[in-house]
RNA sequence: CGCGGGGUGGAGCAGUCCGGUAGCUCGUCGGGCUCAUAACCCGAAGGUCGGUGGUUCAAAUCCAUCCCCCGCAACCA
């Protein structure tokens, strides 16, 4: 059996609109699948959590039931994907039969084993927000949001047993140090660890949105139901082959908000039903404006659609991976993407483009020549593809598109080194058709090495330079020498493939 | 004593785990070039790496302590 590349994101929880937020963690997901594909087999899921109170809640809120609601909003969700070029394997809905069943399945088990008991679960509820709320919660007694007095609820839910799970835990955190990324959430969830953990509550009896528990009582809680989505979309307990194929899964990409649910509760919950934790969770930072989170109260939510239009999705793809080290919180700001945009796709890779083919329209009729029969430039980034891959599945997206761009650097250089337009002056012919050789083929591997991170303006570039959609192809074949492309080659001049964005100055 | 993260040239950040010429992008200044999206290439200026003390032949990097900023704080996804 094949193992395959297997990476997800969170399942969003719809309450409300999608933000730029989930655009970031999906665009990272699609990147690593993306590339995943050029070397083997990859599936990438990704989708929708939609039960529990707060969906309850906000379908009530727009006069709709839940379900309703739901199926109102999930098109949003695909619609943003499409707008940032995401290509996910498999979207899920924790509203789908497949995943419901599954939930059933798992909950059985872990109630036969004895990891999910009957206890009492006890707090305070809100009888105008229908919410409940720890102790630690509570504003002065009261609750947190509406300021109303809170009553005392005792009620009889099932209990995951998750502190039986504690040792397993601290030692599958010691002998796998990289399991967990970046390090200060590792660090984090180590020290929770070491607290000590207290068994989950998984049930809620004053809820009817979610998944029945078995033989009855209420419904299953929400956390518990969504998590096991990972494993629901790949038929765990219904299509062994299938599971074996992709389970444990490569990567889980989070937000480092639900590290705790994802590096504690989950792997707890694949023991206890017998299947291995994943193999890697990485908690990725926030994007901030102006240091500050973003948030609907905070008034500085950004329109994820109004500003793939504005920049192009691509573009902001490429900002979103390259601005900041992957893990750490970010500073977003429409001059840095501006900045990004115009300054490494316009003025160093757009411009590139550009010139090239000015150039081999003006002294070679739009035809690539020739090429030498070795190229220094070939020989210099030879092992590129492989330095990309690895930074890309090490999630050091930066670096790999740092990578990148010394062919850039070095593919401009090489026209100011060489001065074509002297070249061709003096009728030096071959060293003219070695360079705009070389600046071609240099071509076809920038779009060939940035598609999982552009994949419609690469597309673009790979039709500029007569490869068209072989720019999706396995790396191991398409960039396995210097000397791919064709001569005879037809090259198209065009528009600017980034055109210089202006930002009105500020008053 | 709740937990954790951060404070590096004008701006934004790497580097800190595994001590040993402080690196990148943008900006600024000077030069080159003309194929190109006022783009490209080369060079320069600019930092006692938050403070103090310690370990060491040697510390941005290890230890202690202080100051400042920011998240989280158990059933909220």
């Amino acid at each position: 059996m094949t193992r395959a590349y297997y990476v997800t994101t969170p399942i969003y929880y719809i309450s409300g609109q999608p933000h730029i937020g989930h655009a970031y963690t999906t665009v990272v997901a699609d990147v690593l699948a993306r590339t995943a594909r050029t070397a083997g087999p990859a599936r990438f899921l990704t989708g929708t959590d939609e039960h529990g109170q707060k969906v309850a809640n906000a379908a009530a809120a727009a006069g709709k039931t839940p379900k309703q609601w739901c199926d109102d909003l999930v098109p949003r969700w695909k619609e943003l994907f499409a707008a940032y070029h995401v290509a996910y394997d498999d979207f899920i809905r924790t509203t789908e039969p497949r995943h419901e069943r599954v939930v059933q399945a798992a909950f059985e088990r872990m109630r036969e084993s004895g990891d999910v008991y009957l206890g009492k679960y006890e707090g305070w509820y809100c009888v105008s927000d229908e919410t409940f709320w720890p102790e630690s919660k509570l504003a002065a007694g009261h609750c947190p949001t509406c300021g109303r007095e809170v009553t005392r609820i005792s009620e009889d839910d099932w209990f995951f047993r998750l502190s039986k799970y504690r040792d397993r835990l601290i030692e599958h955190f010691r002998s796998h140090p990289q399991w967990v990324r970046p390090r200060s959430v590792y660090n984090e969830m180590m020290a929770l660890l070491e607290e000590g953990l207290d068994d989950l509550s998984i049930t809620r009896t004053n809820l009817e949105w979610g998944i029945p528990v078995p033989g009855g009582g209420g419904v299953i809680y929400v956390w518990f139901d969504a998590l096991l989505n990972y494993v629901s979309a790949i038929g765990w307990s219904t299509d062994p082959t299938t599971f074996a194929t992709y389970w444990p899964a490569s990567v889980q990409l989070i937000g480092k908000e639900i590290a705790r649910f994802h590096t504690l509760i989950w792997p707890a919950m694949l023991w206890s039903i017998g299947e291995a934790a994943p193999e890697s969770v990485f908690a990725h930072g926030w994007i901030t404006v102006d240091g500050q989170k973003i948030g609907k109260s905070l008034g500085n939510a950004i329109d994820p659609f109004a500003l793939a239009e504005r920049f192009g999705a691509d573009s902001l793809r490429y900002f979103l991976l390259r601005e900041a080290p992957f893990g750490s919180d970010f500073s977003y700001s429409e001059e840095k993407i501006a900045q990004r945009h115009n300054s490494d796709l316009g003025n160093d890779l757009g411009n590139l483009l550009h010139r090239t083919a000015s150039m081999v329209h003006k002294y070679r009729q739009g035809r690539v020549p020739r090429g030498a029969p070795s190229s220094d430039l070939g020989t210099r980034f030879a092992d590129l593809p492989a330095r990309v891959r690895t930074y890309v599945f090490d999630l050091r997206f930066r670096e790999a598109l740092e990578a990148v761009w010394e062919l850039v650097t070095a593919l401009n250089r090489a026209v100011d080194d060489r001065k074509p337009w002297v070249l061709f002056k003096e009728g030096r012919n071959d060293e003219l058709d070695a360079l705009l050789y070389d600046l071609c083929e240099g071509l076809r591997w920038l779009a060939i090495l940035l598609h999982p991170v552009m994949p419609e303006r690469m597309e673009e570039l790979g039709r500029r330079i007569g490869i068209g959609a072989t720019v999706a192809d396995d790396w191991g074949s398409a960039l396995s020498g210097w000397g791919g492309l064709a001569d005879g080659t037809a090259i198209a001049s065009g528009e600017p493939l980034f055109p210089r964005i202006e930002l009105a100055p500020l008053p």
